[in-house]
DNA sequence: AGCACGCCGACT
DNA sequence: GTCGGCGTGCTC
């Protein structure tokens, strides 16, 4: 090294850092390289001692960002030369735990993702912002001590006329600090919060550290159900193995009491001061469930989920981080929420998709979940009324403890599913005769029905009824689905937008039609059928304004519609008492699937929505419409119930080697040149790799997506260690390839939905 | 992922 | 003559 450099004064600086210090440290980045990088921590940073897991402002091309540090040692096996100083150490209170670290290089590890794609999913947004630097610490809601009995009295006799701040001013009486984002979900708006604070009742203030020591008398013993003698059995096997790893299904029918079992393990785990994670799906946090919590538990409970902003799910974090957090309440990223007295995991409904993201890091949170509690030796417990059949073989082959819940408190009963065969009805705009006259029935009773239709817009394509021209988006050789209201063509694959041409552009006739029915067209025909009565279509569409996809459910459980058309939306989370008619208006789809999974997620739906209506006095009735009604999984399904079906689907997928039997990875390519994909994937399949079969390259469900040509490959191996190592071989592969860079390519572990 | 560098088309 | 399109390459 010589130092004829012309800034020699500036590397004169920098190199007496690196003379003094020893201290190198392993950097994740947050850019997709599969990598981490390494820096030298100048001496004048040094103290306090630099951890695992701290945040650290570093230089990185010709800009800088935030990493986390992951390992530090006294040598570097990067050349020494070409390693920059870390610029900064940012904010001493905001590290993850060294558990935390490791449990993200092992999510890494287990998904072949990059590092620091990783660490950043898992940060909040705030803290891998540079410039952002005003970061406060959580604020929480208390009500104010009452120094003059009287004079408080007097205050809140004011409010005998406001009930609904009498009750918010309950309701923070009763925590030791409460959040704003708790109080919005369950109801409450800012003006009642604001009406409080000037009558001088509550504050907000910064939350002293609780370390994790909840009170019995935390504990509401009020509402405590007495346990059905299932459900009794369900609590203690769980409640014995609560300090050590153990994974739990509870397989429980709708109405069967999941969350009443969910809660009294829940009691034993905060009782023992530790911390509880429950991660719900994308939309089952209704405000129901959270008071139900509420109620049981006066203990603070923090949430996360996309309804929060970027400083709300700040505070959730911090929370939990410092102990101020009982219990978190999430969807799947809340995984990785810091808590580090973590005593129990909590996945409801863990077959629902939403748990799986599908996008950059492909991570399922159940299964990183269970990562996470046989890391840190904790139960885990997930619940379902129909399990996935990955969770079910797990459970019927002894490797998770499997819970039942068959009976149904009270009076309940389950809705009948009965199918109603097409090729024998009179169809008309997709509804059957036997359907319409059941819808009139229904809503003569003074109930309410709701009909499913996973296809949103007018119709899914037109068409030139002289040459059966069909207009095609040109960037994903798919039909336009017609949007009538709008007046306009819409792809749903790539969202590009089009007018309705006034003829047809191959022969010239005008004579051009909708094809195919979508929830817009079959709202328009229920107005006609029934004009008399109220109809809502609650779907994406609809739905687009915030706030309105709520309005609407309220409505509906006011009871001011009547027949509710909607798409897959409908069938999470939400329960309709009043409606005691189901339809779902076409099933076939999923029958004749290429994708093996598909059945599952059919039966899946069909008892979800059975699940949605009717109430103990009032049972609900499911119909399924299908030309295929005496397909045997159909028949299965409706006879023999989700426990049968899904026995027999294991018992197919076992002859087929498909998961659960066998373990695969995906292989996702695309590029604007049609033969790259192909050939950069065919390139892989060149070599054979151990104990494991390839399938493809074949083209994609959707070759062609919003321009970009698109193929896939699966790995298919006996065990994970096999393909594991499939997959590392295969990385290495295709980084040598030349066409890698031009190749837009990922990896998906244990992929779920083929078709994208 | 960003961001710069670099090499070819339509503009004041 | 330059502004700017996005292909290519690099980041400790």
């Amino acid at each position: 090294m010589t130092l004829n450099s012309q800034n020699s004064i500036n590397f004169n600086l920098t190199l007496s850092a690196y003379l003094v210090s020893d201290c190198y440290i392993q950097v994740a980045i947050p850019v997709p390289i599969r990598q981490l990088f390494t820096y030298t921590l100048p001496i004048s940073l040094q103290s306090p001692t630099i951890k695992v897991g701290e945040r650290v402002l570093v230089p990185f091309g010709n800009r800088q960002v935030i990493g986390i540090v992951i390992d530090i040692s006294q040598q570097s096996e990067f050349s020494a030369d070409k390693v920059k100083p870390v610029l900064n150490r940012l904010h001493d209170s905001f590290h993850l735990s060294k558990d935390l670290v490791t449990f993200l290089q092992l999510c890494s590890h287990y998904y072949h993702h990059p590092v620091g794609d990783v660490f950043q999913q898992a940060l909040p947004v705030l803290l891998r912002q540079t410039e952002k630097t005003d970061l406060r610490p959580p604020m929480l809601w208390h009500a104010k001590q009452a120094i003059d009995e009287q004079a408080q009295q007097i205050k809140r006799d004011k409010l005998s006329k406001a009930p609904k701040q009498l009750a918010l001013l309950t309701l923070i009486e009763k925590h030791q600090g409460i959040s704003w984002a708790e109080l919005r979900t369950l109801g409450y708006s800012k003006a009642q919060l604001n009406a409080l604070v000037t009558k001088e009742l509550i504050e907000e203030k910064q939350q002293v550290l609780q370390l994790f020591n909840w009170q019995s008398s935390m504990f509401n013993q009020d509402n405590k159900l007495v346990l059905s003698p299932e459900q009794a059995v369900v609590v203690s096997a769980i409640n014995q193995s609560q300090a050590q790893f153990a994974c739990h299904l509870i397989e429980g029918v709708t109405g069967s009491g999941k969350t009443e079992v969910y809660l009294q393990v829940m009691e034993q785990t905060l009782a023992r001061s530790k911390q509880v994670l429950v991660i719900v799906p994308e939309i089952g946090l209704t405000p129901q469930t959270l008071i139900r919590f509420e109620q049981r538990f006066n203990v603070p409970i923090c949430l996360h989920h996309s309804g929060l902003n970027d400083s709300e799910r700040l505070d959730t974090w911090l929370n939990a981080q410092q102990g101020n957090a009982a219990i978190v309440i999430g969807t799947r990223s809340a995984v990785f929420a810091p808590l580090h007295q973590l005593g129990l995991i909590i996945i409801d409904e863990e077959h629902d998709s939403s748990l799986k993201q599908q996008d950059s890091f492909r991570y399922h949170g159940r299964d990183i979940a269970i990562l996470r509690a046989r890391q840190l030796n904790i139960p885990i417990v997930l619940g379902s009324a129909t399990p996935s059949l990955e969770t079910l073989q797990n459970a019927l082959s002894g490797k998770y403890h499997y819970h039942q819940l068959k009976n149904r408190a009270g009076k309940s009963k389950a809705a009948k599913i009965a199918l109603i065969d097409n090729n024998q009805q009179q169809m008309e705009y997709g509804l059957s005769g036997s359907l319409k006259q059941e819808i009139s029935r229904t809503i003569e009773r003074g109930e309410q029905v709701l009909l499913f239709l996973n296809r949103r817009g007018y119709a899914p394509a037109i068409n030139c009824q002289e040459c059966h021209w069909i207009a095609d988006c040109q960037r994903c050789n798919k039909p336009y689905t017609l949007h009538q209201k709008q007046q306009l063509l819409i792809c749903h694959h790539c969202g590009s937008q089009k007018r309705i041409p006034p003829q047809c552009p191959s022969c010239g006739s005008v004579r051009i039609a909708p094809l195919g029915q979508g929830t817009e067209q079959l709202e328009s025909r229920l107005e006609e059928l029934f004009p008399e009565t109220s109809i809502v279509r609650i779907d994406r569409d609809s739905t687009r304004k915030k706030g309105e996809l709520a309005k609407l459910l309220q409505e509906v459980n006011d009871k001011k519609h009547q027949i509710l058309v909607g798409t897959q939306m409908l069938a999470k989370g939400h329960h309709f008492p009043d409606v005691t008619l189901v339809a779902i208006l076409d099933v076939d789809g999923a029958l004749f699937s290429f994708d093996f999974r598909a059945s599952e997620h059919m039966a899946q739906l069909l008892v979800q929505v059975a699940g949605r209506s009717g109430r103990a006095s009032k049972p609900g009735k499911v119909l399924v419409q299908s030309n295929f009604v005496d397909h045997p999984l159909l028949q299965d399904l409706v006879h023999n119930g989700y426990q049968h079906f899904a026995r027999q689907a294991l018992t197919e997928r076992k002859q087929a080697l498909l998961p659960p039997f066998s373990f695969q990875a995906l292989i996702r390519a695309e590029a604007n040149y049609p033969s790259y994909p192909e050939k950069f994937l065919r390139s892989l399949t060149e070599h054979s790799f151990e104990q494991c079969e390839l399938a493809g390259p074949v083209p994609a469900a959707m070759e062609k997506k919003a321009g970009k040509y698109r193929y896939h490959l699966i790995i298919q191996a006996k065990s994970r260690k096999y393909l594991h190592q499939a997959v590392l071989s295969i990385l290495t592969l295709a980084l040598q390839n030349d066409l890698h860079k031009k190749v837009r390519w990922s990896v998906d572990i244990d992929p779920i939905d083929l078709s994208w």
